[in-house]
DNA sequence: GTCTATATTATGATAGAC
DNA sequence: GTCTATCATAATATAGAC
């Protein structure tokens, strides 16, 4: 609520670069984005940038930290994720191409131990799978979801259809209809023998 | 058959650099492999291998096109792709990170338009799943395989699937028995209701 | 076919003034 | 908090000798 004080005018520059940011990993990736051009589009120097980040990864994981807190935060009542939420991600994303690009290039290139951003995905994966297992499991429990499966299976095989489609919908956005696409597979799943 | 001739070096060499660089742009990504690494790894300056190669981005599109006859020529009987092949493909994908880890991270990487392989993936998803969905509709003509789901549908979700579950096996291995858990959802698909 | 040398252009980061 | 240098690398690609 203190939108005066000290801090006022860094922390709204902050956000400004996160957004400038944002757009410029999505875009182009992490090796091609240049610091110079997020400083240049926000009205900085390089090293008027590096005051506020002081070196790219730590930007980069800045912009990997925010994009989370959306997906997760302004969203429903509960704080937990499940099929449903993954479902309206989904659709969402299709909106957001840059916002995609973010996720499937960056986790794409932090797959090697050394990256930055390993960590990261690593947590995140192994958290969102969770969660939806835990839901599917709920809902089994409930008698309104097929036992056939088993909930850790189906959540991982949630997880890797969002990503694969919104890789095949980046590539060819007329050839996907990712949400439509997902959807009749948890329909399918949901009432498996 | 010429194993001697005028070309039997050059021929062999240019083997030699592919392998090398497979290696790197699989391990390090596109963007992060210099050429001079490749040139230092086959014994060659990097003046030297831009003899076979002119440019980096003719090497790396060399790379993509033989990897992709390795995963087409050397199965079974028929030249089409099918869902048992996609299977096959991704169990034996387990082996190689290497070769996983190009494709995904490549594949995300040359998401934007300008970018230098997008052409490539475009037409290899597209040539894939329209196989892919040719082996299901005709495996549902023939009554082995359920008819709920529209053949296009689950070819797109097969891929899908399999590159999620690359790229969630490629950050946490043992979290991901790749193979099975795509098995467990054909075996799904092909009976649904 | 392969090399050395070099041109050119970028990058991330630092130092220090204001 | 922001700037102007500048440093130190590192990259692709070219020219031309051998």
């Amino acid at each position: 609520m203190a939108s005066r004080g000290p801090y006022a005018k860094g922390l709204a520059k902050r956000g400004e670069i996160l957004d400038a940011a944002l757009e410029e990993f999505g875009r182009r990736g992490y090796d091609r984005t240049s610091m110079r051009e997020i400083a240049r589009q926000t009205g900085l120097s390089q090293a008027g940038l590096l005051h506020y980040f002081s070196t790219k990864e730590e930007l980069f994981l800045a912009v990997l930290r925010r994009r989370d807190d959306r997906a997760t935060a302004p969203d429903e009542d509960s704080h937990i994720h499940s099929v449903k939420r993954l479902l309206d991600a989904v659709a969402r994303n299709a909106g957001e191409p840059g916002l995609v690009r973010l996720f499937v290039s960056m986790s794409a290139e932090s797959v090697d131990g050394d990256g930055m951003a390993h960590g990261f995905f690593v947590d995140r994966y192994r958290w969102l799978i969770h969660e939806i297992a835990g839901d599917i499991r709920a809902q089994q429990e409930a008698g309104k979801a097929s036992t056939a499966i088993d909930a850790e299976d189906a959540a991982s095989i949630l997880v890797a259809v969002a990503d694969g489609l919104q890789l095949q919908w980046l590539l060819d956005p007329d050839s996907v209809d990712m949400a439509d696409r997902i959807a009749k597979l948890w329909s399918i799943l949901k009432v498996a023998e």
